[in-house]
Formats: C-alpha cells, structure tokens, sequence
DNA sequence: ACCTCTCTCGTGAACGGTCACATCCAGTGG
DNA sequence: CCACTGGATGTGACCGTTCACGAGAGAGGT
C-alpha cells in the first residue's frame, strides 16, 4: 500500500487515466474545465498509484510553499512559560494543519541573539508568511516584514502588524473586581517592566477601570515592578510587606510572579487566603497545583495559536486584508488563594 | 539590502560574476574544481545580490529537502507534560538548525486520530526523517518506517529503531537508593499501566536492583499502578494508606502522579516530609514550586531532543547506521519533599 | 451548411536548482 | 612537437509542478 519510492508522479497517474499530466493538475486542484467522468477516472489512477504530490514541486512552480513559520523564543530557558508556549504551538499546529498548511518551527539557538531565528527564516525562503510568539520581541518582525513576510503576531505587539492577543484589560478587570468585591481594599499589584508593554498597560488600565468603578483610585505605592520571574515577585513581596499598612491581596500580571509572592508569604507565615489573597494572571498549568491553588486569569493560549494562525493564512490566501487586532476574551478562574478580606 | 521579492537566481548571480551558473553551483555547495579567484567573485556577487538559494528548487532537483519532521502528542490535553515537552522541542530544534536541517512540526489534530499526525506527514512527502516522541505510540512509527522514513523515537520505544531515552533504570535505583539511605523500608512504587511499557519496566527493574542492594525484595503489596494522571497518584496513595502499615515513603514513577499523592496526604493531615516522604520522576518545572518543593529524578528532556535530531541527521547523511539505542544519564534532584523516616 | 462559442483537453515553456557530461586550456613527459 | 593528463568551466537534460496558451469537438444560431 503504502509504495516505499514513491517517484508515482502526474505523468504516472495521466498515463494510468489515459489523460494528459495537465488534466491530472487541474483534477489535483480541482479547477474547473474538467469532465466529471473524466475527474472520476483520474482520481481512481491517483489512488489506485497511492500518488502523492510533491510539495517541493509545487513550490517551485507556484512560488509558494504552503508553509508558515512559527517563531519561538528558545524554550530552553523559557521554564515556567512554558505551558503557555507549548499550548501556543498546539494552536498553531491545529489552525495550520487544518488549513492544510504545515507549521515550521524557529526558535533561536541559545549561542546567538535572538534575531538568528528570524534570520535564519529568512535565508530559508521556504515559508510563505511568519507567526512570532509575542516575547519574541519587536525588531524580527521589523525585519520580517521588511523582508516582505505577512506576519501576525501572537500575544500583542506595539506594530502596525496583525495580530491575536487575550483581552488584558477586560481580564484584570474581572480580577480586580473579584477581589474588590472580597472586601479588599489595599491591593497590591505586581507588574513588570520588561517586554509586552502593551500588554501590560492594558491590564493596569483594566485595574483602574475596576478601581474606579468601586469609587477607588489607584495607589501608586502599592504597585510593584517585576520582570516576569518568580524571584521578582518574592521581592516585589518583600518591598510590599514592610509597608506600614500592608495589603491584603496581590495582583500579579503572571502566575510566575504570584508563585513568588506566594513563597515568601509563605516564609513570613502569613496564611493564604485566610490572612492575604493573591491571584495571578495566564492561568498556567501548575496553579490548580500550588497551595493554595492560585486564582488566575486565563487566557486560552491554544485559541490565540489557532486564531494568529487563522488570520495568517487568511491573509496569505488573499482572503482577508490585515485589519486590526483579534483581542480574545480572557476569563477568571477563582480559585483556594482568594478569599474574603480579613477583618480588622 | 532586504531584497523583498528576491527573484534572485544563480543565474543572475552568474551573469554579475561572469561565469556560468554551473560555477555558481558548484560555489554555493562548495564542491571542488573552483579556481579560489573565481570562488570569492562569485560569492561577492552573492552578497552584493543578497541571493538567497531556493530550498524548494533544491530539494525538487535532490530529492530531498534538509527538512525533518517532529511528531508530539497533541498539547492541548497534555496538561502536565507540557513543560517537558516544550524542553524536547527546543532541543530538537536546537539539534536540528544546529545542522542546517529545519523542524516541521506535526501533532494529531484533536478531532482524528493519533494517526493521523504521521499519515499527514507522510501524504505532504516533504521531510526527509521523522523524529517521534515515544508517547506517541508505536503504530505511527511503524507507518513512517513502511514508508521508507528514517526515524529516530525520543524517550522510548521497544521497536526496532534508533531512540534516545533516559537512563530510566539507574534514575530509579539512584531515587530508591536515596530513600533507603533515609531510613526508609515501606517504600510504596507508584507506576503505571499506560504508555511507555519499556520506560516503567526499567525503572521497575532499577528500584529492584536498589532494593537488592540494600538486601531487601520487592514487596508487590507495596506496588500501585496509575495511568501517569494526578487522579490516579491521589487514588493509589489512597488505597495505600488504609494498608495495615502504610508506606513510609512514595516513589512515584511521574510528576504528576506524585503531586496527586502529595494532595491526597494533605487533605489526610499527613505532613510531607516529617511523617512520609514523596518523590517523583522527569522533575518537571512545577517540581520546586509544589509545597514542598519535591524530590525527583531529571531526565534532561531537551539534550533528549537536542540528540534525537543529531542521531537522525546523521542517518540522513549516510554518516551513522542506525544502531543501538542512546541512552542519557538521568539525575536526582533531591528536594524538600524527602527526608530520614520518621522513627516509630 | 457555415461560423462562432464554449467546454474539454493537450502542448510547450517556465520555476531554480542539480547532475552527468563535454569542452577548453595549460602543463607535462617522451 | 605531440599526445596525454587533469583542473577549470560550460552545456544540456531533468526533477515534478503550474501557467499561458492553443487545438479539437460539439452545440447553437442564422
């Protein structure tokens, strides 16, 4: 069944059907000016030959590949991330391989600047358009595009490029809301400085949004900056505890910056919920894991993969133009590290 | 400097360097019988050109494509395992560029069948190889291997192929070793029935030997058998517990089944680590995060990956045979969640 | 009956490389 | 002085598709 070789090419399967190589192409792209019975028949030669079309064969010819890049940052050090990138690629895979497009893979080596990964895309000419993972930084896809490349980009960007990103401002809405509405009223909130400004600046837009809808405003001395790692939010932590009046809950803009906090509370033997709340943001596979399980917002990183992916060869197809971005819902998930604030 | 439509060919590099686009060729895949005056016009004209070789001209006229595929399971439920996942696609990655080869990605979309990741591969006709992660299942490796694919298998496999897996038998002496010195006696083996039967009958045989060593056998009363999920390390402990004597201490031969038993004793009122201890398998990143942090076996996912691809590239090349499996050392971390038996 | 039109199908030339030769030219050795 | 050798380069065919044509055959109108 399955011919090992496998050098059955259209000629094959023509001369099998009694047609010209022609008429197998446009059955093969099912274009029309073909004669049902006729269609029929070579379709019967294709698969009594078990033919398969060559793709380096077709790309050449059509000038195109049928194949997306899909940049990464080098997982290697990604750790807690993780989750969130493998869910990404799944997304991507599955929006990809549904379109019947495949899905290139480039992540930087870790031996050279980021930028190897983009470039090495380039050189390559074999994909037919990019997604870049929005950690990814800016300055590939500046050069993507000057390359030529439809790119869309994966989590948010400051570019005039397309892209599919979670809701930040309506997430850490919700999540301010929900801990507002536990009685809190001195929440801390754990952001960073590094990466994803826009991102960023959404969900501390979403904080004032809830603050203000509480009649609050936002205390400046109660905002901390991070940069992502879970080392950052146990300072951050430590910075916030040693206030006169200390919070009774933390927001933090990642699970890994909650994890930190979490830790050092911890350390310090203040119980979570009972005495401090903490949520977090990306809802990361360990939080249902920690103790307490972290409430966190979630943010359906398969969905966003599929949607850039989507929108991507949307574009390549010519079926859509690039508009604006795609912003997904973002949801929260409550969970053991949220409680009513302790009364004092 | 970014040619954007880059319709660049050797020939019109050959005509800038006045030869022929044969010497162009023979430059580009530096072959003999270039006159080194020649050979630095013609790549001058190169980099003034900015030509970039077509892959896809290439792998049409080659019959090959410098391409090699990577099949894993679909990540949208793969939940836990993610994170070693993810470190197996950067290593593979890294392996893969490393040699100038390209990563194609390939995961079951949900709604098919595990197979259908690998017949999708192997309909697109455009890797040269496959890398395949061991829990996947065998059949696909087998479709691939019909099909006249090279194929080197990741993490494990009890077919006939090359593969590279951890040393699974010494990562468990080592982890039961290290309860035994302890103090501990009642060690309870959580494995599993699903998947993977070579990796659980190697750590098996490992506890074994360490027992073995220690001058004592394997108590099968002490043995659980899971299927790697969090909910079924929660119910074995479970059923482990209401044994006359309970276990002393866990091993559990995943992560994830770990973090189930450690759960369970939680909501029991067990501390962890004073009155037992607990220690998994694969050392996951949310491992140190877990309370306590927990002890476990490392099993280096991403060198895995990074020497999978090299195996395979090097079977593409002619440049290995295909020979016996690779087998990387595997390492204790020893963490918070083991420590002495508590003494009765 | 003839001409035109449409539908179906076939032909030749790309696409951008590689491969197996043929060719050219300078050195050699007899 | 000439045939021989071997390194440097050019030539033609081919890889398996697609694309822009052109050709043949019925159908329909006059």
């Amino acid at each position: 069944m399955n011919q090992k070789d496998s050098s059955i090419t259209m000629r094959t399967v023509a001369q099998r059907a009694g047609v010209s190589y022609q008429t197998v192409s446009r059955v093969i792209n099912d274009a029309a000016g073909v004669a049902p019975e006729t269609r029929t028949r070579v379709l019967a030669a294709m698969r009594e030959l078990g033919y398969r079309p060559s793709l380096a064969a077709r790309s050449l010819a059509r000038n195109r590949s049928e194949i997306v890049g899909l940049v990464l940052p080098s997982s290697v050090e990604a750790g807690f991330a993780s989750a969130h990138l493998l869910q990404v690629v799944g997304g991507v895979d599955r929006g990809v391989s549904d379109n019947d497009y495949t899905t290139l893979l480039s992540s930087p080596k870790e031996s050279e600047t980021e930028l190897s990964a983009f470039r090495r895309l380039i050189r390559q000419r074999t994909v037919d358009g990019v997604l870049v993972e929005a950690s990814m930084g800016e300055e590939g896809v500046k050069l993507l595009v000057e390359a030529g490349y439809p790119v869309t980009v994966i989590g948010h960007t400051a570019l005039d490029v397309p892209s599919v990103c979670p809701d930040d401002e309506s997430g850490a809405y919700v999540a301010m809301q929900h801990l507002l509405a536990l009685g809190h009223r001195r929440i801390a909130i754990v952001t960073s400085g590094e990466g994803q400004g826009l991102a960023v600046r959404a969900r501390m837009a979403g904080c004032e949004r809830a603050l203000a809808d509480a009649g609050l405003t936002l205390d400046q001395g109660l905002v901390a900056t991070g940069n992502w790692s879970i080392a950052s939010g146990r300072a951050a932590a430590e910075g916030l505890l040693d206030r006169e009046q200390p919070p009774t809950a933390y927001f933090c803009f990642n699970d890994s910056m909650a994890i930190g906090v979490l830790q050092l509370l911890r350390e310090r033997g203040i119980d979570v919920p009972r005495e401090v709340s903490v949520a977090g943001f990306d809802d990361t596979p360990p939080a249902p894991l920690l103790t307490p399980p972290l409430t966190s917002v979630r943010v359906f990183s398969a969905e966003q993969g599929e949607r850039a992916a989507r929108t991507l060869i949307g574009i390549l197809r010519g079926m859509t133009r690039p508009g604006a971005p795609v912003v997904l819902p973002s949801q929260l998930v409550v969970r053991g590290s949220t409680a009513p604030a302790h009364p004092r």
